[in-house]
DNA sequence: CGTAGGTTTGAATTGGGTCAATACAGGTGG
DNA sequence: CCACCTGTATTGACCCAATTCAAACCTACG
């Protein structure tokens, strides 16, 4: 231990550069953990694991043992039901956390696979527990977060509940553009890792309904998308497409 | 405080009388805490306190003070987006925890309202974090409660996602029945305190299709149904509905 | 350069929504 | 005790948004 700790002071290079942009020491910082509560969370953490497109970082009924934080890339999460359909849940991007899902019953419920190369960091939950328990502000921390996941499945419900495919597919693209804003990227123009099919899935329509949704956005002069690549010319238009432009099922 | 533990000897009636049935001493059970930490819990803890039918139990909006086990009675929770169309997010029966989607954000984020007469039993969130604080097995229990809402909502999506009216109907008659059978109710034979507008809202259906999926039910004698009174014929037929008759948007 | 997977677009179909009329249940008051 | 009234439930007829089926079109990659 204390042999470690001192080759640790001389080969350690800044807390930044192994987890770099993203990753658990970002997350330290947004939980308001001390430097020295920071690095007794480096010292569970595993860097830099990748993730080739199409495999995955955890599968669906596997036991879980870690939580992932974003370094970079895409991935999607997946849920089946017993007769083999499955559904996308969610998209992950850098900066967020992976794994959550499996925290309350010890079994991961989703498969979660990459869409591009991604790397991530992991941290062994069994660590994370010891870690609660020493730090409280990390175990506020998750509940919190586990609340903030809550809220948005409960805001996916209310999507697939009552939404036109215009509404749906317009909340998609200005939760993208808000998600990548709050990365530093632009918030207009950016990529869509995922397939119309995943896209689909996710907003509970079929690839063709996506495809011609999005040309008809591209026809009204909202948005400018070629393939995988979009360019949000009015964010406004977009928004208002929510709750005013069709909604059939609404009241 | 000793005079209080000293009164407390004489006149405290056995735990199970203060949370008749259900309520967080039932919930203390599985949480496997020990009887001198439920008596902690039960220190904190309100009782009886009793909310009308149509009456809220908390606001959307309101700060989060307290969680609260159902004792008896039924409620539903509702979700609103910013353009007021609201949804059903949830049906809440004796035996459960309501007010967890305010964890997250610190702010109820759901209104909670009374299908009939129901009495709660509530707890103060800050003493709540004290006690886990001091109960470790109370902090790994909140995060399991938290995690099983997260599948809850997650298996809803799939439902709403890409279930036909008929499978969705007949997932909410078996959750139903399960649900009972849990509390030690007759898993055939209930009261759907919720109306068909409820039932329609939760689903992602109108209420119109609800009416006529039940008919439609009651037709090939796998229910019986006469208002809020249902008998489950042959649940065997109804979990037969789910994935084979017709499921237009699975694959 | 050819093949495979993904995307766009068109035409036909349909499940569930909408509108509307009727039936029923639970209270209320005469 | 019954006539009335109000809100909920059922049932029917029609309609439309989204799905299904099908064909053509890209784009990437070996």
């Amino acid at each position: 231990m204390i042999a470690a700790n001192t080759i640790a002071l001389v080969r350690t290079p800044p807390i930044a550069n192994e987890c770099p942009n993203f990753g658990f020491l970002a997350w330290c910082k947004s939980a308001n953990l001390t430097l020295s509560e920071s690095k007794k969370v480096r010292d569970f953490t595993t860097h830099g694991r990748t993730i080739e497109p199409g495999s995955y970082l955890y599968n669906a009924g596997a036991p879980f043992i870690s939580l992932y934080a974003i370094n970079s890339g895409f991935l999607k999460t997946t849920l089946a039901d017993k007769d083999g359909r499955e559904q996308v849940t969610g998209f992950c991007m850098a900066g967020e956390i992976a794994g959550l899902d499996a925290i309350g019953s010890g079994t991961h419920e989703c498969d979660t696979i990459a869409l591009e190369a991604s790397s991530v960091c992991g941290m062994r939950y069994a660590d994370f527990q010891r870690l609660m328990l020493a730090i409280p502000a990390l175990q506020l921390h998750l509940v919190r977060m586990m609340g903030s996941e809550i809220s948005r499945d409960q805001g996916l419900m209310l999507l697939l509940g009552m939404m036109s495919a215009g509404e749906r597919v317009a909340v998609f693209l200005l939760n993208l553009s808000v998600r990548y804003a709050a990365r530093g990227f632009s918030e207009t123009r950016f990529r869509l890792p995922m397939s119309r099919a995943e896209i689909g899935s996710y907003l509970g329509l079929k690839l063709e309904t996506v495809s011609r949704t999005l040309s008809h956005f591209q026809e009204i002069d909202a948005i400018a998308i070629n393939g995988k690549s979009i360019y949000l010319k009015s964010i406004p238009t977009i928004r208002r497409m929510i709750a005013v432009y069709g909604s059939p099922k609404g009241h």
